[in-house]
RNA sequence: UCCGGGUUGGGGUAGUGGUUAUCCUUCAGCCUUGUGGAGGCUGAGACGCGGGUUCGAUUCUCGCACCCGGACCCA
């Protein structure tokens, strides 16, 4: 016996059989949108992470030298491979680039809940438009793929907030506020008492008062009381495209899932604009189930024309969670419309009737073990056939076959040559 | 890296410092190559790994691995 890798995961058919169905859910809905899948490498060259984030993140990287002394690692996103790609065609792609892509990626990092080394996401991204109506369709397919997976708004919902309300208020202070490290502060405060929380306000450099009024301001939600407190064009700025944003959102049908939530930060330092996360309305799952955001920056820092660009990435895992805490994971079990069976030297025929409701595309399967009579009833009841086409040397002697409805366990005799014959799905019923 | 809980056939479990480790379920075959979901029979299948204590360890003990949850982190 051979152990899994840790943090690697096995899916059977069943399991397999709802998340694929999940999968053509929310890739459908893309579509729709008019989003392309694109296919990515697994590997990519070191460098694209550590580059911008340091040696230190190799540790969280299965990474190491390939047979041609390249420092290669398995991707633990998506973003930068899809910056490169955009960089590299730049000139030959119409704007606004539309992409989606559904793939496993790699982190080395501790498995908890919804946490796995290898996970798997579907990320969609806009390049090229920096227009509200950008941002409000990343939320619009989001919206509409959690719905389309029968998710409601008592199940779920968005917290959009702008990167540069936080930074702008922070900066607007009169003392000096080391900026990322108040944002990081907001980013925790839920998790925080509040207390600790502006401690950590006042360790960024703020004072006693201005710790408890920023929070106060902030968890207020109140955009035109920051507008007025920050006084700053970044800000004022900020809290109107996130407006623009919202109203765009509206008319897109993804308002109402959306809250407006100052706190939302997102640790990720590329993005630049508005940000939001899903999180579980009832508070069962307690971290965020995905989000996403503007990165309008990141584009150029790979070398290519400034490029805006918005995206989000759901996480398959917390995704199943959501959905089996909402009740609406689909079916873990293997359906089969029809179980061709077979008694003494009756393949031939079996396997004509098989290939002719195979041609009109159901699920068919017929013995491949000679197994008993009874051996095959009981495999048909195993894989939920619907109905078992009996193919006996009884039934053959006088040109018959033996229909039987595996539900109810009626069965009736029909012509083998009108079998399946004219009729696209053939069952009892027809023939009762 | 840290904290807590756990690990007995494929799944769920009982139990014990000692002789053939309990039960349910599952799987395979048979009763039954002409009838599945009921029943009967037969078979398969487990004490996570390593060290220590002991005459003897699945049981006690230590370490490790893995699983579940959490902290940190979350590009």
């Amino acid at each position: 016996m051979y152990d899994r890798i840790k943090g690697f995961r096995d899916f059977y058919p069943g399991e397999m059989g709802a998340r694929r169905a999940t999968i053509d859910t929310i890739e459908d809905a893309a579509r729709r949108y008019g989003f392309r899948e694109i296919g990515t490498p697994a590997l990519e060259r070191a460098e694209l992470w550590t580059d911008k984030s340091g040696d230190d993140i190799v540790e969280e990287l299965y990474s190491f030298e390939d047979q041609g002394g390249r420092h290669v690692t398995l991707t633990p996103e998506l973003t930068p491979t899809v910056a490169r790609m955009v960089v590299a065609k730049q000139q030959a792609l119409s704007k606004p680039i539309k992409w989606f892509s559904t793939r496993p990626f790699w982190r080395y990092e501790q498995v908890q809940q919804g946490r796995q080394r290898e996970f798997y996401q579907t990320n969609v991204d806009i390049f090229g438009s920096a227009e509200p109506e950008a941002d409000a369709e990343i939320l619009a397919w989001a919206a509409d793929a959690l719905t389309s997976l029968g998710l409601t708004d008592e199940h779920f919902e968005f917290r959009v907030s702008h990167r540069d309300i936080l930074g702008g208020v922070f900066e607007s202070l009169e003392a000096d506020v080391d900026v990322d490290d108040a944002i990081r502060a907001v980013d925790k405060s839920d998790k925080l008492s509040t207390a600790e929380y502006h401690d950590l306000l006042i360790g960024a450099g703020l004072s006693a008062d201005q710790a408890v009024e920023v929070d106060d301001l902030i968890s207020s939600g109140d955009l035109e009381a920051v507008e007025s407190f920050a006084d700053t064009e970044r800000v004022t700025a900020a809290i109107e495209n996130l407006q623009n944003v919202l109203d765009a959102a509206a008319d897109f049908g993804a308002r109402e899932h959306c809250t407006i939530s100052l706190e939302t930060a997102r640790g990720l330092d590329y993005y630049t604009g508005v940000v939001f996360e899903c999180f579980d309305s009832t508070g069962e799952v307690s971290r965020s189930i995905f989000g996403g955001g503007r990165y309008d920056d990141l584009i150029e820092s790979f070398g290519g024309q400034p490029t805006p660009a918005v995206g989000v990435a759901p996480g398959h895992a917390t995704l199943a969670l959501l959905c089996q805490r909402a009740g609406v994971w689909p079916e873990e079990a293997v359906s089969t419309d029809y179980y061709v069976l077979q008694i003494g030297d009756t393949r031939s025929e079996a396997a004509r009737i098989c290939r002719e409701l195979r041609e009109r595309g159901h699920v068919v399967e017929t013995d491949v073990a000679g197994r008993s009579f009874g051996s095959q009833l009981n495999y048909a009841d195993s894989i939920n056939a619907e109905t078992v086409v009996i193919v006996g040397e009884q039934d053959l002697a006088n040109d018959e076959v033996t229909i039987k409805d595996m539900d109810s366990g009626d069965q009736t005799q029909v012509p083998v040559d009108e079998f399946p014959g004219e009729l696209e799905r053939p069952t009892f019923d027809e023939f009762a």
